[in-house]
RNA sequence: GGUCCUAUAGUCUAUCGGUAGAACACCUCGUUUACACCGAGGAAGGCAAGGUUCGACUCCUUGUAGGACCACCA
């Protein structure tokens, strides 16, 4: 394709490219490299839903690491992954067949989400393709860099196979403990999994009786129907209006119970009446109330989110039909002094919607509480981009206060490996695919009681077991993503070499899931930092500076952008428009059009310089030398801020120089010596200027083709150059002075505006100008460009 | 409540303590051996109050506004 015959830059142009590159797999990972490796862990795309423009932006900038580094003589692995568990996937799944994993079985639940995977429609592959992304192979298989999928035997059997091991060093156990419990999704969730909403609810004023003095006191509660679990009566210790309660009963209402009273700091003088009721089922810190006062719980709500017999005459009803039962029970025994509308930040699951219960559940845990530490101190060897990143991270790792608990009663989802009889449980040998509910224990498993082992399977003549039904924490495939991309458990050899990943990029919403997760199952496996680099990208935004999502409905489609204005454009406006990983980028289809003519511009410029032959080296003149040094010293900041994950500040510089030195001055300056048509200068000034507008040219394409690849490598390779191998170039040292191209653009600018003042056209020759000292030694270039006399 | 970030032209965004610079939009003029998706020119800007300094958009304090993360709200 030569660029001559090109009018504008457009999509046509672009699909041609990028079809070719999607198939010829030209960034295939050559296993026996000599050179170093550079790997990125990339964040495998969630299939149930197209990629939007806020997340394809973020694959773009990982494109540009990828393709900057391949320059600087790297061996890139850049692996396109495509996360298919968990419950996203169940969600839409029930939605568009109507099925019920609970009353339909699990088998036929899981195909039928099976079946939803293979509609779900490649489109996000499509976009990925079409904005040029360099992933090393758009290929499924074994080889280093290929496509991978987490629900894939292949990758859930290494998820198992991390549990395993770590199920044998005793530091996954199971416990019966109060867990976060979604009552529409009927399984445990992780802290992580919380997030905060304010919902308008009733403060209710109850009225309680003291026993030993028949006082009345009135306790202020959100929850009237937990008042049957409630297990101590507090107030503040400064508190002056209850200081004569201190160690006496209080009687709960309708339930008639005994409770003791006694002051603790935690009660707020200022909330409600200043005296409190802690129940064993509010959230997290009413039950490390309990365990503190050595209180024993009541837990009052079964795991469907109905009462169970510990609530009396609530019995049977759900959650919230009990909380209007017994409002109303008070109001009839005039019990409820009064009701105050609050809203109330209320617990709720991030996937389902529901407010999160707090129920007794046997789950399994890994620990995490004692690597806490360990954690932090690998943190610290990993440079985080940008450096403010990392508190989000310190934040997260103090706030940590129970181990996590990884088991789901979930279905689409990596199963458990494990078998259950009685006491015993049988564990799978790492490096097979098990689903435990419709296989039997082989009878070489280990066998562990209490966490100890006590024999193999074959021991246990006769004994029944039950394949376990409960799946892992989708976070628990995730987080094993460097370990998968680098062949961990499959190949020693070249996981060693590779190991700590090089790059992980994500959003910095997930740093206390994703990256804290994947730090926690590295260190487990590795001892070892996972990464050495982690770069946080901040959000796209839509025009008003919110952040996109799919329930706000401000999402914006990149298939609709990319046949708008195309790849190139698009790219070009991430890279200027501000740098992903400090601020927010607010998506706007004006600046991205706005790109297009940039675009435009280099094809022009490109014609423009074609229009001579590029001699061999030869000796520059003055001015050419100061434009190259200018470019050189150029390269060597691009270099460095490139290789800090910088490309914004390059990308402006390198915009700057297109536009303002190199087409407004530099061409402009040197045409009639390019041109030479009067002979006015000899053979070798003419040469310098065709040699130096091949170099500035074809060093800018080269500094641009990491963010532009397409309309680079086109250009590129008419003058036979080919941009996907070629090196960065070297750095070369400079005297360069800044300030002389400044003093020229302004004497420029100061002549075009004397000529159009004096009504003179641009070519033809003016009087009186005198050209300054400084720039005495490009005098008859200047006396040329404008026609002075 | 805690921690942190941001505040510059109509919009968006730069700028080592020394004349505030682009882009988009707007206005005027122009067609010049690559480009009218162009060229030249123009109008238009530092949130507020203090402080440090010869000098503050830049550093400090406070306030105001917006945003982020964390914790908690019986």
């Amino acid at each position: 394709m030569a660029i001559a015959d090109v009018k504008n830059w457009n999509i046509e142009l672009e699909k041609k490219i990028t079809d070719k590159w999607k198939v010829s797999e030209l960034f295939k990972f050559d296993i026996k490299t000599k050179k170093k490796i550079y790997s990125i862990d990339t964040p495998p795309p969630y299939v149930n839903a197209p990629i939007h423009i806020g997340q394809a932006i973020t694959y773009c900038y990982m494109d540009f690491f990828a393709r900057y580094r391949r320059m600087k003589g790297f061996e890139v692995i850049f692996p396109l992954g495509l996360d298919r568990n968990g419950l996203p996937i169940e969600m839409a799944a029930e939605k568009a067949f109507g099925v019920s994993p609970f009353r339909d079985g699990r088998d036929k639940f899981i195909e039928a989400c099976k079946k939803l995977l293979e509609q779900t429609s490649s489109e996000t592959q499509d976009t990925f393709a079409k904005l040029g992304i360099s992933f090393t192979s758009y290929k499924e298989g074994n080889h280093v860099g290929a496509v991978y999928k987490t629900d894939s035997p292949d990758y859930r059997k290494i998820t198992q196979a991390t549990f395993i091991e770590l199920f044998r060093k005793g530091l996954i156990y199971e416990d019966n403990r109060i867990n976060n419990w979604d009552p529409k999704l009927q399984t445990t969730i992780a802290d992580s999994e919380i997030e905060y909403k304010d919902i308008p609810s009733t403060f209710n004023f109850v009225k309680w009786k003291v026993k030993e003095t028949g006082e009345e006191i009135i306790i202020a509660t959100t929850r009237p129907e937990l008042i049957c679990t409630c297990g101590m009566v507090i107030f503040n210790p400064t508190d002056k209006r209850y200081k004569h309660l201190e160690g006496k009963t209080a009687i709960s209402p309708i339930f008639n119970k005994e409770i003791p009273i006694k002051s603790n700091k935690t009660a707020d003088v200022e909330k409600g009446t200043g005296i409190v009721m802690m129940c064993s089922a509010g959230d997290l810190s009413d039950i490390q109330f309990f365990r503190e006062q050595n209180l024993e719980p009541k837990i009052a709500i079964n795991i469907d989110g109905t009462m169970n017999e510990h609530a009396g005459i609530l019995e049977g009803l759900k959650v919230k039909d009990a909380r209007n039962k017994i409002i109303e029970l008070l109001k009839e025994k005039k019990l409820l002094s009064r009701q105050e509308q609050i809203t109330h930040r209320t617990p709720i699951s991030e996937r389902s919607g529901a407010e999160i219960e707090f129920i007794q559940m046997p789950e399994f845990y890994l620990k995490q509480i004692e690597f806490k530490d360990d954690i932090r101190k690998i943190a610290d060897k990993i440079n985080f981009f940008p450096k403010e990143a990392r508190k989000i991270l310190d934040d997260w790792l103090d706030s940590i206060k129970i181990d996590w608990p990884i088991s789901r009663r979930r279905f689409y989802a990596t199963p458990i490996p494990l078998w259950i009889s009685g006491e015993l449980i049988a564990v799978g040998k790492s490096g097979e695919y098990y689903e435990p509910w419709k296989e039997s224990p082989k009878k070489d498993f280990e066998v562990f009681k209490n966490g100890k082992k006590t024999g193999v399977v074959g021991d246990f003549k006769d004994l029944k077991w039950e394949g376990e039904t409960r799946v892992l924490d989708t976070w628990m495939d995730s987080s094993i993503s460097e370990l998968i991309m680098l062949k961990y458990k499959t190949d020693d050899e070249f996981f060693k070499k590779s190991y700590p990943a090089t790059l992980r990029p994500q959003g910095k919403e997930i740093i206390r899931t994703w990256l804290y997760y994947t730090l926690l199952r590295g260190y487990l496996e590795t001892k070892k930092p996972c990464f050495k680099d982690v770069w946080i990208n901040q959000h796209i935004t839509d025009k008003q500076g919110y952040k996109m999502s799919k329930s706000k409905g401000n999402v914006v489609d990149p298939q609709k952008l990319l046949k708008l204005y195309g790849a190139e454009a698009i790219r070009l406006w991430a890279s200027i428009e501000g740098d992903l990983s400090k601020q927010d980028l607010k998506c706007s289809e004006e600046k991205i059009s706005a790109e297009v003519k940039t675009l435009n511009k280099i094809i022009n410029v490109a014609k423009f310089v074609n229009l001579f032959e590029k001699p061999s080296r030869i000796k520059l003149t003055n001015l050419d030398k100061l434009f190259v040094d200018y470019i050189e010293d150029l390269t060597k900041r691009t270099d460095e801020s490139y290789g800090n994950y910088d490309f914004y500040h390059p990308a402006l510089e390198l915009r700057r120089f297109l536009w303002e030195i190199f087409a407004s001055h530099y061409i402009e300056i040197v045409k009639s010596r390019a041109y030479n048509q009067e002979n006015k200068f000899s053979k070798e000034e003419s040469n310098s200027a065709r040699y130096t507008l091949h170099y500035l040219f074809e060093r800018f394409l080269v500094l641009m083709y990491p963010i532009i690849p397409q309309i680079t490598s086109v250009i590129a390779d008419d003058k036979g150059i080919n941009l996907l191998k070629e090196k960065f170039p070297a750095i070369v040292k400079t005297k360069y002075e800044f300030n002389l191209i400044e003093k020229i653009i302004e004497f420029n600018s100061n002549v075009w505006k004397d000529k159009k003042e004096k009504g003179i056209s641009l070519r033809n020759e003016i009087e009186g100008i005198k050209i300054p000292k400084e720039l005495k030694a490009f005098e008859n270039d200047l006396i040329s460009a404008h026609n002075l006399k």
